[in-house]
DNA sequence: CAAATTGTTTAGCT
DNA sequence: CAGCTAAACAATTT
């Protein structure tokens, strides 16, 4: 179940399978498996939360969504949630209830790859042009923007603006400059600090806002609310987050 | 056991 | 028809 860190440390479990041939390829994703087989995994090409696998002759686009899952060489459960699995020489990729498409070399080329949070291309001189085209949008839903902010989900976007101390529902166009420069700064830091966490399975110990009772700065309780218009659930501190 | 949930897409409305 | 919202979808945990 992922945001941008976790889909990382997926690629990283993927690995192995780049350069391989696929042997064999199943699943109930309704795609065309047998225009995998025989093809080489080229390269595996991640934005934000969504993985590329990208073959010879097509790619495949994968998003585990809200409750996606995979496993590298496990047995495959004969499940129905089965969408694809992909048999290489030396291993399995197996992935589950998730969206897996084929995309085309075009398709490639119009994916904004610079707005990856994580990715080494980030560029938050990007972020900052759509945010000057819609100022009125909340920050809450700023930063679940996948087209701005590609790969932050609901706890970095409740961490981050914690870490800044800003509210959110604050218009993203009333933010002075050094708020700004903080959010663009926080959403890449907070993921890779999510990363580590993530790795070492201690993600929730330092969750400071998200389903937390407690401000850790001053003891109030925290607010839930379902705010913007994703109307996702944002944890906050009245107190302690400023409402620009 | 009902409710919530780390998300996106699409149908359907104004 | 553009732009928006509500619903659909999925599976596991609390």
């Amino acid at each position: 179940m992922p945001e941008g860190p976790t889909i990382v440390l997926m690629k990283e479990d993927l690995q192995k399978f780049e350069g391989e041939k696929v042997v064999s390829a199943v699943g109930n994703s309704g795609i065309d498996n047998e225009l995998l087989i025989n093809q080489k995994l080229k390269e595996i090409r991640l934005f934000g939360k969504q993985t590329y696998l990208i073959f010879e002759k097509v790619s495949v686009k994968i998003h585990l969504l809200m409750f996606g899952s995979y496993e590298i060489d496990e047995q495959t459960k004969s499940d129905k949630s089965l969408r694809l699995g992909l048999t290489f020489k030396n291993g399995k990729a197996l992935f589950y209830t998730c969206s897996v498409k084929l995309v085309d070399d075009d398709f490639l080329k119009t994916v904004d790859w610079e707005a990856d949070v994580m990715s080494d291309n980030w560029n938050p001189k990007n972020a900052k042009k759509k945010f000057k085209a819609n100022p009125k949008m909340m920050v809450c839903d700023v930063l679940m923007d996948q087209g701005i902010f590609s790969g932050v989900g609901n706890i970095i976007k409740n961490e981050v603006l914690f870490r800044i101390g800003v509210h959110p529902e604050s218009q993203i166009g009333n933010l002075p400059l050094k708020k700004l420069n903080e959010l663009l700064q926080e959403a890449r830091n907070y993921s890779f600090d999510f990363l580590k966490w993530k790795r070492t399975d201690e993600l929730k110990k330092h969750w400071q806002i998200y389903h937390q009772k407690k401000c850790p700065k001053c003891g109030e309780t925290v607010i839930k609310k379902n705010t913007g218009k994703g109307k996702r659930p944002s944890f906050y501190c009245e107190k302690d987050q400023k409402h620009y």
